[in-house]
DNA sequence: ATTCGTTGTCTTCGCGTAAC
DNA sequence: GTTACGCGAAGACAACGAAT
C-alpha cells in the first residue's frame, strides 16, 4: 500500500536555494535556469541539479525554446502551497517581522497569476459586499449577481465554467492573513487590469503599482478606495 | 544553401565539504 | 560511512552571423 509521502515534498521545498527559486517563480512568469541560479545565489550547474529534482517531483514544468529552458511552478495547488508556506512562515516569525518588507509588496503584488496584497485583500472584500462572491468559509462562489456583472466586464463565464480549475478561490494572504481573490476568475482580472493599463508590473518584482492615470478606473470599477502606491 | 566559428545555455562528471 | 549540497571543468546542444 503506498501512503502520501510528505516528505518528499517538504524535502524538495525546504532546501533554502530551491526555496529561493519557488519563491522567485511566485510572480507567475516563467524563468530560465540562469535566471533561477542568480535568485538562489548558486552557480548555473548547482541550479540545474535543483531543477532537475523539483521538475520530477511535479512542482515545476518546464518548457524548452530554442537554448533556453523556462521553468514555471506545475500548477495553481503548487503555487497556493508556496503561499501558505510563506504566510506560516511569517507568523512564526511575527515578533521581527510580518509578511514582505518592501512596502510595494505589502500594498500590491502578483500571487502566481492573481493580486495580492493590501489591493488583493480590499478587492475581495469590495467583491464580497457587491454580493458579486460569496464567501461560504470551504469555499467561494461567484453569485448570480456577480456573473452579471463580470459578463458585462467581458468576462465569459460559461467559458471559466467548462475549465477545471474553480472560477473564484479564497487563497490566504501571506502579508494580510486574510482572504484575496485566486481562481480562474482572480487571474482574468489581473490579466484584464494589466492589458486595461491600471496596474502595471514592476520590473524584477512581484510587486504592482496603480498607472498614475489610469490605476483609478481600477479602483472605481472594483468599487475599492484603495490609496497605495500608483506608478511614478 | 551550406559550412564553420562563435556565443550562450544547460547538463554531466568528479571532487570537496558539512551534517548526521 | 552515508548523504546532500556546491563548485569547477568539460562537453553537448542550439542559435546566430559571416564566409563560401
Amino acid at each position: 500500500m503506498h501512503e502520501p509521502d510528505i516528505t518528499l515534498i517538504a524535502s524538495l521545498i525546504g532546501e533554502p536555494a530551491r526555496a529561493r527559486m519557488l519563491t522567485a517563480l511566485m510572480s507567475g512568469k516563467a524563468l530560465t535556469a540562469t535566471e533561477l541560479s542568480l535568485e538562489a545565489d548558486i552557480t548555473a550547474q548547482t541550479a540545474s541539479s535543483h531543477l532537475a529534482k523539483l521538475v520530477e517531483g511535479s512542482l515545476l514544468s518546464v518548457r524548452k525554446q530554442g537554448r533556453h529552458k523556462y521553468f514555471q511552478l506545475k500548477n495553481q495547488r503548487v503555487a497556493g502551497l508556496i503561499e501558505q508556506l510563506l504566510t506560516l512562515s511569517s507568523e512564526i516569525t511575527l515578533k521581527t517581522h510580518t509578511g514582505p518588507a518592501d512596502p510595494y509588496l505589502r500594498q500590491a503584488r502578483v500571487c502566481y497569476d492573481h493580486i495580492a496584497g493590501e489591493l488583493g485583500i480590499q478587492l475581495y472584500d469590495a467583491l464580497a459586499e457587491a454580493n458579486y462572491i460569496e464567501d461560504k468559509q470551504v469555499e467561494t462562489l461567484l453569485t448570480p449577481d456577480g456573473a452579471d456583472f463580470f459578463e458585462q466586464l467581458g468576462v465569459c463565464i460559461h467559458t471559466l465554467r467548462k475549465k477545471k480549475r474553480p472560477i473564484c478561490k479564497s487563497c490566504l494572504d501571506w502579508s494580510e492573513r486574510r482572504n484575496h481573490l485566486a481562481g480562474s476568475l482572480g487571474q482574468w482580472i489581473l490579466t484584464d487590469a494589466l492589458e486595461r493599463g491600471w496596474l502595471q508590473r514592476v520590473p524584477d518584482s512581484r510587486a504592482l503599482m496603480l498607472d498614475k492615470i489610469r490605476g483609478n478606473l481600477f479602483a472605481k470599477t472594483y468599487g475599492i478606495a484603495f490609496t497605495g502606491n500608483t506608478e511614478k
